[in-house]
DNA sequence: AGCGGCGCTTGATATTTGTCAAGTGGCAGT
DNA sequence: ACTGCCACTTGACAAATATCAAGCGCCGCT
């Protein structure tokens, strides 16, 4: 890999801060490859080859059962993906698709089992990412389970404002991957849609403005335990 | 803690390579206490203080937000529950309460924090173990989002049998707690139970027998990568 | 043994969500 | 600029799930 896009990927949680060395040895094996939108990156029962980085773009996790399927995040830029089926040494439980012109970093996974034996500041980045992704799939649970679609979405776009910084929110993919996201059909979601627009908000194509913040936070009742970011 | 009781939770996967030194600190650091059936162990939202080890008995982990209430799993006994919290020194995500008279090991968190600094093989077992709590709360998100509540309890007889070891099942808890545990109300576990009586299943009480594997396996469409323990 | 409570079931109905179908509009490619 | 594709929307309907209400039956208590 070049050393420029190595330096793109040490702001990584989880490389940020290991040591020098740990972090040329993974960089060292590891190789950045690009990818056109739609690709898919790997597949569920796959065994755990590398573990993934997004340097650039945007990487749909999804899974699918007898003929069904749903997203189950969306990975953003320097972000980490199948972290959990790496260390395990066990098959991908998600398969990945880019859903844009992608950037992605591959690194071997037995070279990360290694190096996380060998640097415990590594060994402690890895157990902060994995809690923080177990406690983001408890979130995602509660948020599945407690929750009506219309709520879901409402709690998404007051989430996205504040990410956005700002009080409106331009969609970062589409729709259906949204709708997919959230556990709902597209058509649903438009109708989602079509009932915050009288809690305050206003939809027109990809982008969301948020009218009313008392009338749409009273609506969903956010829960800083279900949406508060880690 | 008495040298007996220790003993009973060395075999939990969290403890079992760990040295004995480690195991000797966490056990003299940390107490056992009883507690009657229906007692609130922790409260979500509270400052993860201890890591609890259910010795005995069974406790229910559950969230609630704005009224609704669910449970996110069951614990039986030599489970450890709230681990990522713990070692993040974060909040609680869940609530929980014993469903049973129960025995519960509970350990400081400042020092499970510090042994697993100490000791390499513990900070194995944790990463181990939050990797697989991460995986099966996944597991937990498809099993919701790709099936219907009928097929989630078919799934759920066809596991519990497996792990019974035979066709019969007793319930290990109440049906209304197995409801909130599969995301559905009382009410619709019943007829999800009068569903599956078509498709080979037989309930009296506490007690369900499987008259036809084919026939519930087919209807149920069990998938490893949601259903199978690791 | 009798009694009361509560968990469970069942029926009727409302709400939520999904499915199918048709139509619209924006965007990319020619 | 035109055209065709596809994501999105909307409507009508069907299925899944929740809610409300009533009754049953088991279990523990006195």
């Amino acid at each position: 890999m070049r050393p420029d896009d190595a330096i793109e990927i040490r702001a990584l949680p989880l490389f940020r801060g290991i040591r020098e060395e740990t972090f040329a040895e993974l960089v060292a094996t590891g190789f950045l490859q690009r990818f056109p939108p739609g690709v898919t990156l790997i597949h569920e029962h796959d065994p755990a080859d590398f573990l993934h980085v997004v340097a650039d773009g945007l990487v749909e996790m999804y899974a699918a059962s007898s003929g069904r399927e749903t997203t189950i995040e969306v990975v953003q830029p320097l972000g980490a993906f199948i972290l959990a089926a790496v260390l395990n040494d066990q098959v991908y439980l998600q398969s990945a698709r880019t859903l844009e012109k992608s950037r992605i970093v591959m690194i071997p996974a037995a070279k990360v089992r290694e190096c996380v034996e060998t640097d415990p500041a590594f060994m402690r980045a890895v157990i902060m990412e994995l809690a923080r992704g177990y406690r983001r799939a408890i979130k995602d649970v509660k948020n599945l389970k407690l929750r009506t679609s219309a709520e879901r979405l409402a709690n998404w776009i007051l989430r996205e404002a504040d990410i956005q910084g700002g009080l409106t929110v331009t969609l970062p993919f589409e729709k259906r991957v949204l709708a997919s996201r959230l556990g709902m059909t597209p058509e649903n979601l438009s109708r989602a849609f079509a009932t915050l627009r009288t809690q305050g908000v206003d939809v027109t194509g990809s982008h969301i403005e948020i009218k009313d913040v008392v009338l749409l936070t009273r609506f969903a009742q956010p829960d800083p335990l279900i949406d508060h970011e880690e």
